[in-house]
RNA sequence: GGCCCCGUAGCUCAGGGGAUAGAGCGACAGCCUUCUAAGCUGUUGGUCGCAGGUUCGAAUCCUGCCGGGGUCGCCA
């Protein structure tokens, strides 16, 4: 179905068939070959790199050995013309009977066209993971839609994918919360409160608050706190955890799994740091030993000390690392590993972490644990994502996390809407900054690249329903389209679109290689441009659009087309978890 | 100082071995008795940060600089 493997092969076959071989008379490496479509359009449908790829090896001149492969493909029915360009360059022009076929193929695959077709494996996405302490901030965003988006693809892609969640709820950062919530509590109760430096002072802790009072009435006012805690720090958490799934939900991500950190350290098979750090000294991975100052800047409290320390050198960080506080507790990195090896041990030799680009410096002590954990067989890739600063009408918007005064992920949200969000997270590539703007994102017009796309799709049903009306007599089912007569496509604009959802299984492969979903985000823009474009070409040129009533035969080889476009632009939508709308009222 | 990311049109950014480097915005000029003008067409605009290297071919890969951002033992 992706005809530029599909001519790749045939290639390969003609190269064989022709008996090329290297100067020395060895076999050749094919490998290098590529059948791409041509940057610009007057080069034809498709360009084979052949000759130039093997022209040294095979000690000949590359426009030779071109026009030689011109002559052996020559004979293929479906390849209409063909020529030699540049510095040795095959262009290949498919006959309309060839495109004609491709499309029918296209649409009865259906929403199943551009899908991997080869299994590539379990693979395990965690992303978000935002610390249970309070609804999610825009700061989350990029990442659950990156995160999402990319799961999706790969997905789509042909690997077996879980969407984790990583909650720490073990570290002192949810204590401080559940003190938090105790002070909303004893508000609650009558008390007139004052939350102190350090707290966590949001309005999202009274209801919480309020529901401890209810179910314990005064029951936690007199207890220490090594007794409450065990009380209110769960309770707060689950409350937290409950706010973050609804902020999830309401931005269209959805995980499979939840994993939590303190069930590490209190799970049924025991501490499972413990554990961890075992399996590591076991492997004389472990000692107790010094570090060397960091250069630069020297933090104030800094005092030599001997310490625990993992030797991620060994896998190719830049210094080992302590997984014990000098209270003996465990540092994070310590639970971080337990994790990555509870992750190994379900089966995922494929990890992949989205972090916040602020999280850079903890990529290759993470990336050596999971070699060291797995004994080199499992890996895994981070994905760092920039920040997103915030705009409205051009000017940067004020935060201050402090006085808990920050835009909220549901705030943008409700706002501009959930699809705008993810499409704009997603329209820019992950390593680089991004600038959101309210006030563009909710415009309805071209500048926009969310309602370009959406309007697209939306088209397509229009022109759908224009057509039930105009030509009723029409199968407008998916075999009935692929049973019209598709070779009379063969206006420009119309080869154009073919040409570009030909490339979509090759634009998903690509960018689930490079873990990269923004390139879906483009590849829909494109295919929007084409269809509003040649649309357009039909005010100037009526015989073009796509329901002309004394042109039945056309019309219903147009609607094929349109229908296969409305299914990429469908796929592509739904990988990027966006909705894509019959209209746009 | 070490490590990571970025540097492409006036602005925001795609392109990450292939031919004459693209899109949107901006500016300018057009297109509505016509399938949604929520759109389309054209014009304008570039020493791809700099210098070497690899290659038939480099914006793309490698090295070194320059500039911007992030980060740097017991925070998660």
């Amino acid at each position: 179905m992706d005809i530029f493997a599909d001519f790749g092969e045939r290639v390969r076959a003609s190269i064989k068939a022709l008996g090329w071989r290297a100067a020395d008379g060895a076999d050749l490496d094919l490998g290098r070959i590529v059948v791409e479509p041509p940057r610009d359009a007057a080069h034809g449908d498709l360009a084979v790199n052949a000759a130039m790829v093997l022209a040294k090896p095979m000690g000949r001149k590359p426009r030779d050995l071109a026009i030689e492969l011109m002559g052996a493909l020559a004979a293929d029915p479906d390849i209409a013309e063909t020529e030699v360009a540049g510095p040795g360059f095959l262009n290949l022009r498919l006959t309309p009977a060839a495109w004609g076929r491709f499309l029918a193929r296209v649409l009865i695959s259906g929403p199943a066209y551009g899908r991997g077709v080869v299994a590539r494996g379990r693979v395990n996405v965690e992303y978000v993971s935002a610390n249970p302490t309070g609804p999610m901030h825009v700061g989350h965003c990029r990442g659950a839609v990156v995160g999402d988006a990319l799961a999706n693809l790969l997905g789509f892609a042909g690997h077996e994918v879980t969407k984790e969640y990583y909650i720490n709820d073990a570290g002192a950062q949810v204590d401080v919360l559940a003190r938090s919530a105790f002070l909303r509590y004893r508000e609650a109760l009558g008390e007139t409160i004052e939350i102190p430096e350090g707290l966590y002072p949001g309005d999202y802790l009274k209801p919480v608050g309020s529901r401890l009072a209810e179910i314990h009435g005064r029951g936690l006012i007199d207890l220490s706190e090594a007794d409450w805690l065990p009380i209110v720090k769960p309770f707060t958490i689950d409350a937290m955890m409950a706010m973050i799934r609804e902020d999830l939900a309401a931005l269209n991500v959805v995980h499979d799994v939840f994993f939590s950190e303190k069930s590490l350290q209190a799970g049924p098979t025991g501490d499972r740091v413990a554990q961890a750090i075992a399996k590591l000294t076991a492997d004389g991975l472990m000692y107790q030993g010094r570090l060397e100052p960091p250069k630069g800047q020297l933090p104030e409290d800094w005092e030599d000390r001997e310490q625990t320390l993992f030797r991620s050198t060994a896998f190719g960080d830049d210094v080992d690392r302590p997984l014990m506080k000098s209270d003996g507790s465990y540092t994070y990195f310590a639970s971080d590993i337990a994790y990555h090896l509870d992750k190994f041990e379900r089966g995922f030799g494929e990890q992949i972490d989205i972090w916040g680009a602020d999280h850079g410096g903890y990529v290759k002590r993470m990336q050596s644990a999971v070699k060291a954990i797995s004994g080199g067989s499992a890996r895994l890739e981070v994905l760092l994502c920039q920040l997103v600063k915030l705009f409205r009408a051009g000017e940067p918007v004020k935060m201050s996390k402090r006085s808990g005064d920050f835009v909220t992920l549901r705030d943008v949200v409700d706002e501009v809407g959930v699809d705008a969000v993810r499409f704009m997270m997603l329209f820019r590539k992950s390593d680089a900054p991004l600038d959101f703007d309210f006030q563009k994102v909710t415009e309805q017009s071209k500048d926009n690249p969310v309602f370009y796309v959406q309007y697209a799709h939306a088209r397509t049903a229009s022109v759908f329903a224009q057509a039930r009306e105009a030509l009723p007599g029409f199968d407008l089912g998916e075999s009935g389209l692929a049973g019209a007569e598709l070779d009379r496509l063969t206006d420009v604009g119309e080869i154009g679109l073919l040409k570009r959802i030909a490339q979509w299984p090759r634009v998903v492969e690509a960018a689930a290689e490079a873990r990269e979903p923004h390139r879906i985000a483009f590849f829909l823009h494109d295919l929007a441009s084409d269809l509003h474009g040649h649309w357009n070409r039909g005010k100037d040129l009526p015989q073009l659009r796509f329901v002309n009533v004394d042109d039945p035969l056309s019309s219903h080889a147009r609607l094929a087309m349109v229908r296969a476009v409305a299914q990429v632009l469908a796929s592509g939508l739904a990988i990027l978890g966006v909705k894509a709308p019959d209209e746009m009222r």
